[in-house]
DNA sequence: CGTGGAGTTGAATACGATCAACACCGGTGG
DNA sequence: CCACCGGTGTTGATCGTATTCAACTCCACG
């Protein structure tokens, strides 16, 4: 049994596929870096479990400039929230490197709520509680904290992903441009 | 019955009280305004469901200044997301106004997830999906948002929070200083 | 009255954004 | 093999916005 109820909260199950706990409604794709899965506006928001590749979420403002909201590497699920209530989505999805993708409906959600065995239940809420420990700690940096800390926290929290993508994404993930973020660095180390 | 795993998510239930589901564990307080109900460092988290009243979450940095995570008016359960690893409390919570609260030890949760009736859990989900939303929104405008449009989304979706707390609260929650806030209205009524 | 918290306003400062130039590297094609 | 190119990252100069610090008003409350 896969996390599924992790839809709601991106979280990371890595040993088995979502397409075995329920048959329906789950399609395989292969996506090409670069290639767009879910446009801002799109009506009727999916999750993205990651096979095999690396996802990213992100918004753009209306000065037309990207802020990543997250990224999702082999084993997490990306998704919107805003997929709960049918409203169009708030954020792009796209690919950033060849990714095997599994594509969940939204109506999936609720067949697997009448599905769950319950001793599955309590790990489902904690994984789910955990994601929405990630967007706790996410939003208290951002307020409190410099960019030089938020980018030390984030190569500790995901240094496999500090590694994979280039830094200008880390700066649009920590909010703020690639060259505050070289500037930062660089100063950092003369101090 | 009441919204439990919304404890979880912060989850609003204006109708009922905690204690009519699960006896055990949770206790009824009145609290003062200025009376805080948990320090950032304390062990084991709890949840604290406003009955009447209001609380909020919120930080310090290291330089001293607060920031604040969230508001609990009536109905509201305001928690700090470490609660599930047992690990030290990230917030502070205090009241800003005299309130009633059912406080909720952390071992409860697990209690509840063995009682939970099954049809109730589509709509617990929901609730917590719902406040994975809002943190994601959160996080979106505090990336790409002006300080003037925060506000603006602040007052639009929490009316009525706007007319119980100092406008340099407001300005906490929003990630500027009380001068800034200030400031950007007083130019936006010119403009 | 007087006191303290809240909000506003102003001046100086700090910090990140913006704009521009350049170095670097990895591919591609001549 | 080399010349070219696009994407990336760095650095510098300038600009804009929020912060900081300070003074002042206003009001609620003793």
């Amino acid at each position: 049994m896969s996390s599924f109820l992790a839809f709601l909260g991106f979280e990371k199950d890595f040993e088995d596929n979502l397409s075995s706990d329920i048959g329906s409604s789950i399609k395989l794709i292969s996506v090409k870096k670069g290639e767009v899965l879910q446009k801002n506006g799109d009506l009727k928001a999916k999750g993205f479990f990651v096979k095999s590749g690396l996802l990213r979420s992100y918004t753009i403002d209306n000065k037309g400039k990207e802020h990543i909201f997250m990224f999702g590497p082999e084993g997490w699920i990306v998704g919107d929230m805003e997929f709960h209530a049918g409203a169009p989505a708030a954020l792009y999805i796209d690919a950033l490197e060849d990714s095997e993708i599994e594509v969940i409906e939204p109506s999936v959600v609720e067949e697997f709520f009448e599905k769950i065995p319950l001793e599955q239940l309590p790990t489902e809420i904690k994984r789910m509680s955990n994601r929405l420990l990630v967007l706790q700690k996410r939003i208290i940096m951002l307020m409190s904290a410099s960019v030089l800390e938020r980018y030390d926290d984030f190569v500790q929290t995901y240094p496999h992903i500090v590694q994979r993508v280039p830094q200008r994404m880390v700066a649009s993930y920590l909010g703020v441009t690639p060259e505050a973020l070289s500037k930062v660095k660089s100063e950092h180390l003369k101090g």
